[in-house]
RNA sequence: UGGCCCGUGGUGUAAUGGUAGCACUACAGAUUUUGGUUCUGUCUGUUAAGGUUCGAAUCCUUACGGGCCAACCA
């Protein structure tokens, strides 16, 4: 056992300190998704942190909702991202809404009234964009920016009330138009919006921004550690701002660079467009990088938070190359899936001496990494399927496989050599005549003969066809949102591939929790588009192939 | 061209004034009834220039490079 302590990441060294030195006994944090998605990796990366963080030190962390835009937002993606969280593994300590605020939310807008920190601005978005400045140059204050408090106090409660139109009136916080942060320069804190909430109904027409709402709700709830991405980094002014002057909890920011992943998109706005535009089939669809997307294809939850624990947690931009991602699943999988074999591009091979109408069930190990899941049985006959690809007329120096006058093993089963190659009229093959060795038997072997390679078959007579989706990265370039084009210029167009596979008898009880391995092949599990008479497995990840990578060196 | 944030191998992340380490990738080899797994080894790095210091990835200055900010989105 090394008593080696992993180092700590920059938010972990402040929290270590906080607790330390005695500014609180113990931490509180929160995953506040807006629900007008599905989450997706990134987001996992952030729940991970959030969670693992009151994991490892004394608190807890609350599920938020910042549902403040009724106009994008629905239950369908409240209930997604919970299953989500559940399903990676983590347990929230309350489950929340910014909407259980709003009364609150409202009484702090009225707060900074009564202080004279805000007012009701008359002007139009364009109006407010014009007078805002711009990096350079200082902005000018609204007309409306002197109105009396009671003034103010009386349009804000007819805004609540449901005079006015929307777009025509706002709630501004009274900073400084000349502010070198141009967050600071007169925020809109509130604006009309007759629209239904996924929650509130048509109890509200006016909505807090983000802003009013992020740090009032962290406060509320004694959030020690609000923790966001980079992004939100001019925001904290703000957010200390807001709180500061309302004199209330006063909960903190701390900033992490997003993780941005290589030849996929992870922006809620992008996804959706795949979605709405057809690119994918859903949300759902294996190829996303959403977390029902990775968790349809076969990714398991182990291997995702080990992939976020790996990727770390620091403020530089990044772009975490897939491969990560892929060694990840790869590694759980080797321990977890069961072995299977199914051959895909068949090749008929005919052991000329074994009987006819024969048949033996051989046994194999479920999986050679764990001896307790044990072995089950493999019917074998005169007649099998190898795969197209194991055999060759003309085999090159390192060839392990199949070819004429050639011995190797069939996994859990006989070693065979390989006669006689039987072509069809236009010179393609037919079948492979090969014979047997009886004493070769696996586990039993007494014949004394070494073979380099060793194959992956099934009994042509017993095989099961089944539907297989191999998928491939979704688009071609590494940072698709980079690019000057539309992203969508860069889809892979052969990111599925539909293929059939011919599969030992076992494989018919599949069941949708079962993760297998097929030999040599990769790791696929039973989709949910699979029915009783046609089962269809999506491959989650190849297995490392040194074969590909020798062939390509030839090349 | 204003402000803010950030620059460590191909990628991600450590080293908090004292031997630049770990993981992934790549490459080479060993083992293997999966060309998988496992094991061993190798390559590759502090953006640059000054300064402070016995000593700098670390502190300071400047330059360079990247990112964010001018939604009634979050």
């Amino acid at each position: 056992m090394s008593i080696e302590e992993k180092s700590l990441n920059f938010l972990e060294e402040i929290i270590d300190g906080d607790l330390n030195n005695g500014k609180y006994q113990s931490i509180v944090t929160r995953f506040p998704p807006e629900p007008n998605g599905y989450l997706h990796i990134g987001h996992a990366s952030s729940i991970c942190l959030n969670f693992g963080l009151t994991q490892k030190y004394p608190g807890y962390t609350n599920l938020r909702f910042d549902d403040t835009n009724p106009v994008t937002e629905e239950t369908e993606y409240v209930e997604s991202i919970k299953e989500d969280v559940r399903w990676l593994g983590f347990e929230w300590k309350n489950e929340r809404y910014a909407s259980d605020y709003f009364d609150q939310l409202y009484d702090f807008a009225v707060t900074l009234i009564n202080k004279g920190l805000a007012y009701v601005d008359d002007s139009n978005s364009e109006e407010i964009a014009k007078m805002k400045g711009t990096p350079t140059e200082p902005g000018k204050d609204s007309p409306y920016r002197n109105r009396t408090i009671e003034e103010n106090l009386d349009l804000f409660l007819r805004m609540r009330n449901g005079e006015f139109p929307d777009g025509s009136r706002t709630l501004r916080a009274k900073i400084d138009m000349s502010h070198p942060n141009l967050l600071m320069r007169d925020p809109v804190l509130y604006r009309i919006k007759h629209a239904s909430h996924h929650r509130t109904g048509d109890k509200w027409c006016i909505y807090p921004m983000y802003d009013m709402a992020h740090g009032q709700s962290d406060s509320i709830e004694n959030v020690t550690h609000s923790i966001c991405t980079m992004e939100f980094v001019p925001h904290r002014e703000l957010y200390d701002w807001l709180i500061g002057k309302l004199e209330i909890y006063p909960s903190h920011q701390y900033e992490f660079a997003r993780r941005n992943i290589n030849y996929t998109v992870t922006s809620k706005r992008k996804l959706l467009q795949l979605v709405n535009e057809k690119y994918v089939t859903g949300w759902d669809d294996p190829r996303m990088p959403t977390i029902s997307g990775l968790r349809r294809r076969g990714y398991t939850p182990e291997s995702i938070r080990d992939f976020c624990e790996r990727i770390g947690v620091a403020k530089r931009e990044n772009l975490v190359d897939v491969g990560l991602l892929e060694f990840c699943v790869r590694e759980h999988l080797n321990r977890v899936a069961l072995r299977r074999m199914v051959v895909f591009d068949p090749i008929r091979v005919i052991i000329t001496n074994y009987p006819e109408g024969q048949y033996e069930n051989l046994k194999s190990e479920n999986n050679p990494e764990d001896e307790t899941t044990g072995t089950r049985e493999i019917p074998f006959g005169r007649e099998l399927f190898i795969e197209k690809d194991d055999f060759m007329e003309n085999p090159p120096k390192k060839f392990f496989r199949l070819a004429p006058g050639q011995m190797v093993r069939l996994k859990s089963a006989y070693i065979i050599k390989c006669d006689e190659v039987i072509k069809e009229t236009d010179g393609s093959i037919r079948e492979l005549h090969c014979t047997y060795f009886p004493d070769s038997r696996s586990g039993h072997d007494t014949s004394g003969i070494q073979v380099k390679g060793t194959l992956h078959w099934v009994c042509a007579s017993h095989a099961a066809e089944v539907e297989v989706r191999e998928y491939d990265r979704l688009f071609k370039v590494e940072d698709p949102a980079g690019e000057e084009s539309d992203f969508k210029n860069f889809i892979n167009e052969h990111s599925l591939n539909v293929v059939k596979g011919y599969a030992e008898p076992s494989l018919l009880s599949a069941q949708h929790k079962d993760r297998f391995q097929f030999l040599r092949k990769g790791y696929y599990c039973l989709d949910s588009d699979s029915e009783k008479e046609k089962l269809i497995f999506n491959r989650t990840v190849t297995l490392k192939d040194a074969w590909a990578k020798e062939q390509k060196k030839s090349l």
